[in-house]
DNA sequence: GTCAGCACTCATTAATCACGAGTGCTAATC
DNA sequence: GATTAGCACTCGTGATTAATGAGTGCTGAC
């Protein structure tokens, strides 16, 4: 849709506004805030096409404009700069993720989903890496008891997984080395795809002195890595009650609703085909979101998009900071991430 | 505080009432509803005398009256018989806590913490064990590549934690056997704070051609075991809504916020001197909750005292029930970990 | 094409009033 | 002396009304 130069400007104007202050904006608003060479009626009359365009919405008669979802679109698709945080900014991104003693993958997300909230002011969720999509690193069999083994999966983006196995015979240290010593020579580099029945097959034809033992240990390692255990981070959730649009109980408990329920979250926030992605309103698929926005990023490890960040909040968002924040926060977890893993 | 028969019975009836209402009870009503034979006069002196005691309070002058934080104590402690959960309901308890596929403390804590906020349709929250009152039933070192090391501790109460170690000098595995077969001889059956300096330096002069390496272990391990690492889970933090108490925004912005934040809800939930507990309104030392009343009990594993299970709500809460099902469900966890792990 | 002027719409706020639930007090009754 | 009927009084709630003002659409002049 082309859109002529004064019609981008009053649009820009309204979503601008409106981001600013939540109340619908009249023409004299922009006539004396933004646009001070044109006259409110020209602008009214402008805003009515905007209207017929589908851009612009009336709360009732006696309101100014907001803008529609499309309006919204239309303004991060076409008119909106991306504001990047400045290189200071930036610097101290770096610096609140890097300073931590203990490196590990859960603390470092931890750390970050609480950044963005605070910076942006919004809810922010992070997904974790999921093992599925991670190569093995390292498997290794820790014996705990006769019965009791613990399998321990290292992979390539930082996972640490641990799964209880009870043994149906007895095992010692001897059969547990050699166990490990296969176990690590056949799978490590394969992701959880690429063991498929050839792999276990080859590995059990090795193994037909302890065939036993070893069915009950790679059934249930197999199943727990399958299973989609991307978690997801969130914080912020109060944030929510600065926004006037949640001032209504309801909307707030619905919401709040959707937050809680983690797995429609992690859907929600899951990968996408694009590496960066905004979500406006009714864009979203799940009704309960149908007035919140999302933006979301991934970030890699190892080289790969590993898992995503994110926030979710009004329509009535502020895209070109968010966005701008959000790229940068993705960049920099994957800078970290490569020197810490 | 000796109360005489009628009196009681009255403080009964408006605690009923209103937790059942939620609207502060008048004279007629108690005479209608639970003491027929009494005029409403009578009560109407009863209920000053109360109030006069400081048992009941009056919101303005033509309300009823509604149960004040010592007449919700006096009515826990002295009035209120515990309602425990049917046999059959206790059976379904059991084989909801039962049935899963894979027999992970966090999954097992993770389901408990729904459960019980599905059954009482509160907030529940629930302390998983930590390590530090633990004891270490194995250590083990995973040698993933030259320099990285993970550590993994299995203790008694269950628990699985991963230590990430950078090494300062190459690692083989034969280093890494001969550690592990010290570390778990000297470590194994001792709690943390069985550590001292007197194990270590003990462990330290059977190692030291490694020394370097082991220090690097040994600190970083130490520091990690040390950590309070109880973390807790949360459900049903949007059953709030349900309750009038919180229609007004900010005071459900004060509860979530209070919810959202970790440290003070550990700190909350954690362990008592008894292993049952109920805090009502004022009883609580953080502001924020001051109007909300907390229950809470303890569940052992492998005999002693690991974590504990509770819920949040509004002071007008069904204590009856609630602290029954608790205590109940906190015995079926016991059971179920004594089984499983 | 632009814009001043004007009639019209409608959400918001304050003010007023009637209603009713509930109390405390007094005096009669058991 | 305890109980209770009767009554005046309090005060929150909800409905009604009216004034206000922000904003629009339309007309007609420049």
């Amino acid at each position: 849709m082309e859109l002529g130069e004064r019609k981008r400007k009053i649009l820009e104007a309204i979503v601008t506004d409106y981001i600013e202050t939540a109340e619908p904006v009249g023409s004299r608003t922009i006539a004396k805030k933004y646009l001070t060479d044109i006259s409110p009626a020209t602008i009214r009359n402008e805003m009515a096409d905007l209207e017929d365009l589908g851009l612009l919405e009336q709360p009732h008669t006696s309101a100014g404009r907001i803008p529609s979802d499309r309006g919204y679109r239309y303004y991060v698709d076409q008119i909106m700069e991306i504001k990047y945080p400045s290189p200071q900014e930036i610097e101290k991104i770096k610096y609140m993720l890097q300073i931590q003693t203990i490196n590990e993958l859960d603390k470092i997300i931890k750390r970050t989903t609480k950044l963005i909230s605070d910076i942006t002011k919004y809810t922010s969720a992070v997904l974790t890496p999921s093992v599925r999509k991670s190569s093995i690193r390292s498997l290794q069999l820790i014996r705990v008891s006769d019965y009791d083994i613990v399998a321990v999966v290292v992979t390539d983006t930082g996972i640490i997984k641990n799964v209880v196995i009870k043994s149906p015979n007895a095992v010692d240290d001897s059969k547990i080395l050699k166990l490990n010593n296969l176990l690590n020579e056949k799978l490590s580099g394969l992701t959880i795809n690429d063991i498929g029945l050839t792999v276990i097959s080859d590995i059990q034809s090795h193994m037909r002195e302890y065939s036993e033992i070893f069915s009950a240990i790679i059934s249930v390692v197999y199943e727990s890595l399958k299973e989609d255990d991307a978690e997801v981070y969130l914080e912020g959730t109060t944030n929510i009650f600065e926004y006037p649009e949640y001032d209504d109980k309801d909307k707030a408990k619905t919401f709040l609703s959707f937050i809680e329920d983690k797995k429609l979250l992690t859907n929600v926030f899951a990968e996408d085909t694009n590496n960066f992605c905004v979500y406006i309103g009714c864009e979203n698929e799940n009704d309960k979101i149908k007035d919140c926005s999302i933006v979301k990023a991934t970030y890699n490890i190892a080289d790969k998009t590993a898992g995503t960040i994110g926030i979710i909040g009004p329509k009535r968002m502020d895209y070109a900071r968010v966005i701008g924040i959000l790229k940068s926060i993705s960049n920099v977890l994957s800078e970290v991430f490569e020197k810490t893993l």
